[in-house]
DNA sequence: ACCTGAACACCGTTCAAGT
DNA sequence: ACCTGAACACCGTTCAAGT
C-alpha cells in the first residue's frame, strides 16, 4: 500500500492499543509486531511514530499516571486529608493497569504527567509546613507504598492449592490457600490499613517537628528543593 | 561433546550466573542463550535442569528472599520492634537485587523462602495479639512498602538534566535535577521515615483494638487463618 | 510523510542424535 | 543422564523502495 492518503496510525491509536494488549496479556506480550498486527499494519510502521519501543511504553505509562486526581492539592484540604485522597486515586489508577506498574515505578523520567504529580505533591507538602527534605521523602514513601500495592496482588500471590502449604513447614499458613478467594477484600483492606497508618505516623512526626514552631508554617515564601 | 563424565551444569551454578546477569544488565537481558554462553554451554542445555525459563527466575527470586533475616520473629521482641528489624532486612535483601523485584513481588507462589517468610510474619503477628485478618494485612502492607521501595529508586527516577524541569510547568521541581546526586540519602531516608510511620500508625490501631482486652492477648491457642 | 517487505541479529523451546 | 546442533516460531530495529 505504501503511503496512504490519510495516515493509518497515530500516537494515540498506538498507545491505546498497546495499553489494551498490556492489560490483557502482560508487559511481555507487547511486541511491536503483535501491536502492529492489532492495528492492521506491518511491524516497522510503528517506527514512523515512535523512535523505539520504550517510547511507546513511556507514553502508555504517562496516560495511566494522567488518570490520578490531583485536585486535592492546592485546594483547602489539610495535608493529611490530601494524602489520603491522593493515595486512593493514585492506587486506583495504577491498580487498573497493574502490568505497566513495574515500568512506571522506575520514576517519572521526562513524562509530563509523572512530573506534574511530583510537582503537586511536593508543592503541597512544603506549603503545609513540611521542610523540603521531608516533602521529598513523603513523595517517595507514598510512591513506594502505592506502586508496591499495585504491582501485584498480595492475595493472588498465594496459590489456591491447599497441598502447597505443608503444616510441618508452614504451620501458620494453613488457610493461605483461601486468600485468592478474597483477593479484593485482602488487598484493599491492606492498602487502606497501610495508608491510614502511614498518614497517622506522619502526623506524629509532623507534631514533633512543629512543636516549637508557630502554627501555619510553610509561609516563608515559595520553597523549592528536592 | 555430548554427555560429559561429570555434569557441566547444576541448578546452583545456573541460578548464580542468572542472578549476576540480572544484577548487571536487568531482567530483560537474561536470555537462556546468553546465560548458557556465560556458563560455557549451548542454550538448550539449561533445559536439562529447568523446565522453562520462569523456573530459573523462581529459583533466583527464592535465593534473594532467603537472605531476609527472620530471627526477630519467635524471639522475645515485641511486634513493633520485630516489624522494624524485619522491614530493614527485607528491604536490604531486595534492594541488593532491584532488577528481580518486579518478578519476586508477584508473591511467593510455591517458593519455599517466600512462604517461610509469610509464615513467620503471620505467626508472629497473631502471637502478638493481632486478629488473623489484621495479621494478613500487615504482611501485605509491609510487602507493598518494601517491594515498592526496592523496585526503583525514587531519586534516580528524576533525570539529572535541569532543563527537563520547566519552571512554568513544574514550579516546585526546580531542584529535582539534584535528586540523583543524593540517591542513597533520599531513598533510605524515605524508607526509614515510611517504615517508622507505618509501625507508629499500626501501634495506634493496635491500641484501639486492644483497648477493652486484657494485655498479652493472642494466647488463645495457635490461630491460623489468612 | 508514512507505509511496505526484506533482512539482520536476536529470542524460548523442542527434538533427534550422541555418549 | 546430560550435552549438542538444527529447527521452529518468534523478537526489535534498520533500510531501501514505493507513493
Amino acid at each position: 500500500m505504501a503511503r496512504p492518503r490519510k495516515p493509518l496510525l497515530s500516537r494515540e491509536r498506538i498507545v491505546t492499543a498497546a495499553l489494551t494488549l498490556i492489560d490483557e496479556d502482560g508487559l511481555a506480550a507487547l511486541s511491536t509486531r503483535r501491536l502492529a498486527a492489532e492495528l492492521g499494519v506491518s511491524g516497522p510502521s510503528l517506527y514512523n511514530h515512535f523512535a523505539v519501543k520504550d517510547e511507546i511504553l513511556d507514553a502508555v505509562a504517562d496516560t495511566v499516571v494522567a488518570q490520578v486526581d490531583l485536585s486535592m492539592f492546592g485546594g483547602g484540604e489539610d495535608w493529611r486529608t490530601a494524602l489520603l485522597h491522593w493515595g486512593r486515586s493514585y492506587r486506583a489508577a495504577l491498580a487498573a493497569h497493574p502490568n505497566i506498574v513495574p515500568f512506571l515505578a522506575q520514576g517519572p523520567g521526562r513524562r509530563p504527567a509523572g512530573l506534574k504529580m511530583a510537582d503537586a505533591v511536593f508543592g503541597a507538602m512544603v506549603e503545609a509546613g513540611w521542610p523540603p527534605a521531608h516533602a521529598t521523602r513523603i513523595g517517595a514513601l507514598m510512591r513506594y507504598f502505592v506502586a508496591g500495592s499495585a504491582l501485584g496482588s498480595f492475595a493472588r500471590g498465594f496459590v489456591g492449592d491447599a497441598t502447597a502449604y505443608d503444616p510441618a513447614d508452614y504451620p501458620h499458613l494453613q488457610q493461605a490457600h483461601r486468600l485468592a478467594e478474597h483477593q479484593q477484600q485482602v488487598d484493599e483492606g491492606a492498602f487502606e490499613t497501610g495508608l491510614r497508618a502511614l498518614v497517622d505516623g506522619l502526623a506524629l512526626q509532623y507534631e514533633e517537628l512543629t512543636a516549637g514552631r508557630p502554627a501555619g508554617a510553610g509561609a516563608g515564601g515559595p520553597q523549592t528543593a528536592g
